[in-house]
DNA sequence: TGTAATGTTTACCAATCGGTCAAATATCCG
DNA sequence: CGGATATTTGACCGATTGGTAAACATTACA
C-alpha cells in the first residue's frame, strides 16, 4: 500500500523528485498558457506524458498541482527585484534591473504568464504572496529610491509607479508577445526585438529620470 | 416557430436589442475576470439574469458570443490611438494619449482585461485583428513618430516600443489592478492611484523623449 | 380579437471535468 | 530469490460543461 501522501515529504524517492519535477514542468506549459480554470489535469498529464491518476499520486488535487509550481517559481522570478543594490550607482541599478527583467521575459515567458494569467483573473491563489512578500519587498526598495530622489541622484518620482512601469514595459514581451509579433510583422518579430526593446527602455527610463531636464 | 437566427440580422426587434445588449454587458463582467476557456455560459446567464438556453437562443455558441463582444469593443478600444494626430504638438499628443489610455484603464477595466486575457492565451480568437487593422493602425501611427523624430521634434527612438510601453505602462493598471491595490497597500491605493500613474508616466515619457539630454 | 411570429423555459443529452479505487506492476532491500 | 514498499493504470464516479428539443408564453399586427 502506498504511504499517505502526507508523509511522503519525510523520505522523498529519486523517482518522486524526478516524476514532480517532470509534472511542474508540464504543468507550468499549461497553466501558463490557459490559467487554472482552462487548464485541465489530462492536459497536464498527456503534456507530462504520464496518466491522470498518476499525476493525482504525486499532488493531490489540480489546486495542489498549482500551488506548488507558483512556490517554486515565485522566489526566482523576484530574485531581479532583490539584487537592487541601495549601495550601487542608481542609474545603472535601474538600468541593469530593467535588463535582467527584460532577460526573464525573453528566457522565461511561461513563469511571466503564469503570474500574469493568475493576476488578471483577480489573484485568487496569490492573494497572500501579493500582500505579503511582494509588498514587503517592494517597499523596501521603493525606500531606496526614495533616498536616491531625495539625496538628488535621480529626478524626484514616484518609486512604486516606477516600478510598477518597468515591470509592465519588459513583462509586455513575454505576456504579450502575440500581439507584438502581430504588430511587428514578420520581419522585425525576430529575436532582435527584446534587443530594440532593452535599447528603447533604457533611453525611456534614463532619460526620463534624469536630472539635467530644461524645464519641470 | 422561430426564425432562423441567420435571419435575425435582417430586421431586429426592440426585445432583441435590449436582450442582446444585456447579454454582452454580462458577457463582459464574465469573459474579463476569467478568460474565454475559464467562463461558462451558466455564469453569463446568471450575471445577465436570464436561463441559459435563451442566452444560447441569441447566440448560437459561447463563441459566438465572445466574438460579438470582441467586434463590439475593438473599435472603441483602439479610438485613442486612431485620435493620435500627425499635425498636434509631439509632446502634447503623446502626453494626451498616456492620459486617455490611462483615463480608459481606470473607466472601463474590464475591456482591457477582455483583450489581456485573449492576448496573454495567445489570441486565439483574435489573431486576425491583430495581425489586419491593429497592425495597420500601428504602422501608420509609428509612421507618424518616425517623422517627429527625423524631423528633430522629439528624441530619436524606436516607435513600435514607444507605442508597446504606453500600452503596457497604462494597462497595467487595470490588467494587474490587484497587483498594484496589494503592494500600495490600503492608505496608498485609492482613486489616487491613477493621478499619481498620471504624474509619473508624464514625467518618464516626456522627460524620456525629450531632445536636450545632455550626454547619450 | 385571433393567429402567426417571437421569446422563454423545463427537461434533457453526450462529452468532459476533477477525482477515487482496486488491481496490476515496478522497485527496493535483506 | 522474496516480500514489502512504491508506482502506475484502467475503469469508474458524480458534477459540470456546451448545447438541443420541444412545449409553453408572449408579443406584434392584420
Amino acid at each position: 500500500m502506498a504511504i499517505p501522501r502526507a508523509a511522503k515529504t519525510l523520505r522523498r524517492t529519486r523517482i518522486q523528485e524526478e516524476k514532480e519535477e517532470q509534472i511542474l514542468e508540464a504543468a507550468l506549459d499549461v497553466f501558463s498558457a490557459r490559467g487554472f480554470r482552462g487548464s485541465t489535469i489530462d492536459q497536464i498529464a498527456e503534456v507530462a506524458g504520464m496518466s491522470k491518476p498518476n499525476l493525482l499520486y504525486y499532488f493531490r488535487t489540480k489546486e495542489a498541482m498549482h500551488r506548488a509550481l507558483i512556490d517554486r517559481v515565485l522566489y526566482t522570478w523576484l530574485e531581479p527585484l532583490r539584487a537592487f543594490d541601495a549601495d550601487g550607482n542608481p542609474e545603472e541599478e535601474i538600468r541593469s534591473y530593467i535588463r535582467r527583467k527584460l532577460e526573464m521575459a525573453r528566457d522565461f515567458p511561461r513563469e511571466s504568464r503564469l503570474f500574469a494569467n493568475e493576476v488578471l483573473q483577480g489573484a485568487p491563489h496569490i492573494e497572500d504572496e501579493l500582500k505579503g512578500p511582494l509588498k514587503e519587498l517592494v517597499d523596501e526598495k521603493a525606500e531606496v529610491i526614495r533616498a536616491w530622489t531625495k539625496s538628488g541622484k535621480i529626478a524626484e518620482c514616484d518609486p512604486y509607479h516606477l516600478i510598477f512601469s518597468i515591470w509592465s514595459t519588459t513583462q509586455h514581451y513575454a505576456d504579450f508577445d502575440v500581439q507584438v509579433r502581430a504588430v511587428l510583422g514578420q520581419e522585425h518579430a525576430g529575436e532582435g526585438r527584446f534587443e530594440d526593446a532593452a535599447r528603447f527602455l533604457e533611453q525611456l527610463f534614463i532619460g526620463g529620470l534624469r536630472l539635467d531636464r530644461s524645464e519641470s
